[in-house]
DNA sequence: TGCAAGCAAATTGTATCCAATTGACGAAAA
DNA sequence: TTTTCGTCAATTGGATACAATTTGCTTGCA
């Protein structure tokens, strides 16, 4: 109630939709740091009184949500977080790295003057939560490849590639044994150095090597600490 | 109504959500068809009595349409067909380029048996209205790169390349002098040339040469009968 | 005549209400 | 015991009603 509300006269100023957009936000956030686990419910109702807000609110969240490939709705049975398969998975990362080359290609000929700050203050706060494993290490480390994409100044590549790391996230989630992966800090101060030698043959390199590396972790099976949403696959086949 | 109506028994089996996903279809081809002007308002329940619908369906649709690019809307203000900026063309196009530059890789390694059929079927009936300039033609050019995307199996990828190409699609009714372009038709045919003969090098060349010559004519000034949209451009700076 | 304040019309934002569909449980028959 | 059919609860699909915001116009004043 007061959530929702909060967040959105926070956004308000800076966005539109207010409520709509703030529970948008909040579901997304939830699903990315794997508060609402894939494969769970979302009806309409109980959501919304969770927040506050009535079912009409939750209805056009769980529209958005849906096109961002996060939530599947099936008809009259309600909306679900998106338990994506391993082809599915492996289709996102192939997008993935197709966009995120894009991004490396531009940002070698131009980048902002205030990229490089912003993009190493941020691998400085990825550090600080390197210890812990867990929600927030993913989401900041894709929240580093959506800078990097913000800095090439194209706002629809940008918007893409918001979305796709989301879903990466998503699958991360799923599959991934462990997110906290130490290396993939130290990969993201690669790619800046090699952005800032100019060097798009290498940079590129590293990111798909990079991108390699997550995908190849979520390549694994399921993570054992999951099991409901292993029962979930299994329950898919058997609930239709 | 009746139209919503009839288009949603049709797409009731194929697909769900009969109304909201009727009037988004039914909307989205009016856009791209240019039935719908760039600039033109879009308010709810106009839209909604003109197809004997509620605003709840309309509404949905149009959340849905400005995911996708081809609408915007500003709080309280109601829904427009999105109108590009030169800017924003640009950054699709790119975009564009980036994304079925990876549709040509993937189908070079791999296509499915009844892709040139498919494909060559589609040329044909480009063919048949390539003496006509106007929406229907501009329609077809899209819809080939879409099939295109589809063909790879990937449907992230397929989804990405289908909302850009609509994108495109609008900015083109927006910018391009003459759609009815014989030689598009032409080059389509010369990809799947490439794409039989496996040359990945050479059809990503053509692609490129194609999609650069259809961002070329984007470049140009706004179509001169199009004395509305030119007019909202600065319309759109006075009102606030 | 020009500007500002205020009022009215239109349109969106949100909530609630009714109908339709689906899935589950249970009972009855084979 | 198993299978099938029917009823019921739960949940979404869609429509309508109400509130809030914006816009444009009118009116009054300098």
């Amino acid at each position: 109630m007061t959530d929702a509300k909060m967040l959105a006269d926070k956004t308000m100023s800076e966005n539109k939709n207010t409520l709509t957009n703030a529970v948008h936000e909040l579901l997304r956030r939830a699903i990315i740091e794997q508060a609402l686990k894939p494969g769970m419910r979302l009806p309409e109702d109980t959501v919304g009184e969770q927040f506050g807000v009535s079912r009409t609110i939750v209805r056009h969240a769980l529209v958005r949500l849906e096109n961002e490939g996060l939530v599947i709705t099936r008809r009259n049975r309600g909306a679900f977080v998106a338990e994506p398969s391993k082809e599915e998975a492996q289709h996102v990362f192939e997008v993935r790295r197709c966009l995120e080359n894009e991004v490396i290609r531009l940002l070698c000929q131009r980048i902002p003057d205030s990229g490089y700050d912003r993009l190493e203050a941020h691998v400085r706060s990825e550090e600080n939560v390197k210890g812990k494993d867990g929600p927030v290490s993913i989401r900041l480390a894709g929240e580093f490849h959506i800078l990097l994409a913000e800095l090439t100044g194209n706002e629809v590549l940008a918007r893409y590639v918001s979305e796709i790391v989301l879903r990466c996230s998503l699958i991360m989630s799923l599959y991934a044994r462990n997110h906290s992966s130490d290396c993939a800090v130290d990969e993201h101060s690669q790619i800046i150095a090699a952005i800032r030698a100019g060097d798009a043959e290498r940079a590129i390199d590293i990111m798909d090597h990079h991108l390699g590396a997550v995908a190849g972790r979520a390549e694994l099976s399921p993570r054992p600490d999951s099991i409901q949403s292993i029962l979930s696959h299994y329950g898919k086949e058997l609930a239709h």
